[in-house]
DNA sequence: GTAGGTGCAAACAATTTGCACAGTA
DNA sequence: TACTGTGCAAATTGTTTGCACCTAC
């Protein structure tokens, strides 16, 4: 997501492209992996956008589908840019980075939960936990 | 999970077996679904255990593997008995209820992981929401 | 100029912790 | 008796809200 996508994508929301907000997105653009309000705070250094504003631009942000929420074992919300394709996360235990798993074929869950439950799903979440290449080689 | 079998449970842990405790656990086995501390602490009616005891008991028996955490989207710790089957949940976001879903066919995700990451699964977290059969029924 | 956006501080909610007292092995 | 468990209240942490000021259309 460049600079310019960004703008675009505000606009076409009818959410104006303040600096804090485009901040805001290109940071989440750049990272790998999703970012909580704290991090993102964080990440945009010096201070600017307030920490309550980054919390009501994530939430704008998502009622928007242009990020949308993900939730760990540890609580935290954490957002990530919605553009890409569906996928899922690995999430180290050791180092706390998270990682993106491409594929999901979930239909055959889904279908057992509307055939035994009468449960139409709309959503899921999956998320491993584990320990990533990196902390297999060398234990922290 | 009857009386017995808690107070079995308990000290095969060393945890002493109070009437708190007992409480706890039989109203979380009798539940069909998770629930949060607060639950746990409304459901116990009169009062007894105070709140702080219901989170530190909840934590100790989840160190004790005696009960799961379970983490849905709206962000609240909920535990379920640990003993029965790995399952998954069927989260209506209508009314609320959450179901088991008996079956989990992980492992081709868990595989690709180790393949194409080289990322060791040690756990998984896998919940569906959308709308259980009486509230496709008749709409709330 | 006006509606929308932001900073700051206070309000809230969920969870944790310190400490003195109570209960059990 | 010694140690574990509990109630109560205060401290933390994560998130939301009210309000006055600022800024992009």
């Amino acid at each position: 997501v460049t600079p310019f996508e960004s703008r675009a994508l505000l606009s076409r929301h009818r959410l104006r492209p303040t600096a804090g907000r485009l901040g805001i997105l290109d940071l989440l653009a750049s990272s790998g992996s999703p970012l909580s309000a704290a991090e993102v705070h964080e990440g945009l250094g010096d201070g600017r956008p307030d920490l309550a504003t980054v919390y009501r631009n994530l939430e704008r942000f998502a009622a928007a589908s242009i990020v949308r929420p993900v939730r760990f074992e540890d609580g935290a919300r954490r957002y990530e840019i919605a553009g890409g394709d569906h996928h899922h996360h690995l999430v180290c235990t050791t180092c706390g980075e998270i990682e993106d798993l491409a594929s999901c074929r979930i239909e055959p869950f889904a279908e057992a939960a509307l055939h035994r439950h009468g449960f139409q799903v709309a959503s899921h979440s999956l998320e491993f936990y584990g320990t990533c290449r990196k902390c297999s080689i060398s234990p922290h």
